[in-house]
DNA sequence: CTTGACAACTTAACAACGTTAAGGAGACTC
DNA sequence: GAGTCTCCTTAACGTTGTTAAGTTGTCAAG
């Protein structure tokens, strides 16, 4: 009742509001009564909506990298696990790849594990330069592959009612092929996430490595 | 002054504005103001806000397809003229990406050279679930990068004042490889975007064509 | 002409939002 | 025991998206 209430416990707070209300519902007003108090109050911790925001990025990529352990050796791998994490957090919350993306983070805990990702891509052949690109590229592609999946709505093969893919179809008929890349993008977003990954990382191997 | 409101002009009209205020300045008032009119009228023609943002993203994906003309014949040409096009578009707006990226379409217009270009693929070799998915994977790099690139601010290789790269280099004077990474991220968004499509497109023809 | 209907707006108002100003309770210091 | 600092409350402000109800213009039917 009397707890006290710091920067991290107001973060983690809204996290897991953020998960019941998703992105619009998450008011101020609403994450102060989780923590029994006034909207205001909030005001003390953070300076603006914008810096909870921020907070929030930064302890999912906290979490993220305290998952993180003993690094792969083989630079693929390194990058695969990386993003395959990176995916896995931004799932774990409703919208978590809008709020993710485009915030910029209130400390410096991402430095250290981007640093050593970064030096298993030079150890491997890459120059610093293409290292940093090949980090780059791999996550461009994973957050705006999570924020068309987390706009689609849930993944139609795990149960959810996501789209109605047959309604689609039929509004298509004239376009096969357009018809078919729906039902590969709507269905088993794992199985498609992992298939584009494989293509990135092989296409880094091929243009960015050593260069 | 007395000139007809439609839908088209609405949505052609905010494209505007937004880029003079930016998607938190995109208000409902504000359009209507624009357009000579009280906010309420919107509700004639939109169902509510999130309909009018569907609308300006179909005017997008509709301006872009009209820039499209005669398609490449090589696979490779094609997704980068694709994707080429698909970045400039989106950077015409301010916080173009976020509206664009996870609204649906309020109409067809996208079916007709979304099937063209698989048919490109499938062409030279995709299956037509392969070529989907090298398709949507491109996608998901271009958006990806083009959030980031937008939510970082201005190029500062273009004259901008971006981000002070001298202060970030100071921080993380113990991380020199991720101090190297941030030069690499921070300049020259045009070429970074090459390298990272390049490398996409090559993975592709790696991994996903034939399969 | 008048009537009536429909389309396209206006005026007025609502609840909810982010945010600020001012003040109060409780603990710690000198 | 007075003063200061931290952390919160109460009250309020201006804006936002949105709804309800009424007004104007247009046009066809009788």
């Amino acid at each position: 009742m009397a707890k006290k209430i710091d920067r991290a416990l107001v973060a983690d707070t809204a996290l897991r509001l953020l998960n019941e209300v998703g992105l619009e519902g998450l008011t101020l007003r609403a994450i102060a009564k989780e923590l029994d108090v006034k909207a205001p109050a909030l005001y003390w911790h953070f300076k603006d909506k914008k810096a909870l925001l921020d907070e929030m990025a930064t302890v999912m990529l906290r979490r993220m990298n305290a998952d993180l352990g003993e690094l792969p050796a083989r630079w693929q791998d390194a990058i695969a696990t990386a993003m395959r994490g990176l995916r896995a957090h931004l799932l774990r919350y409703r919208d978590g790849a809008k709020v993710y993306s485009g915030t910029h983070f209130t400390d410096m805990s991402y430095a250290d594990p981007m640093e050593r990702h970064l030096r298993t891509l030079t150890g491997d052949g890459f120059t610093p330069a293409g290292a940093a690109r090949a980090w780059f590229t791999a996550s461009s592609y994973t957050i705006g592959y999570v924020i068309e999946e987390q706009a689609m709505g849930p993944d139609p093969v795990k149960g959810g009612e996501g789209y109605d893919l047959a309604a689609r179809a039929e509004r298509l008929a004239a376009y096969p092929l357009a018809v078919a890349a729906g039902e590969e993008m709507f269905r088993d977003h794992d199985r498609g996430f992992e298939e584009g990954l494989a293509a990135v990382i092989a296409g880094i191997g091929v243009t960015l490595r050593g260069s």
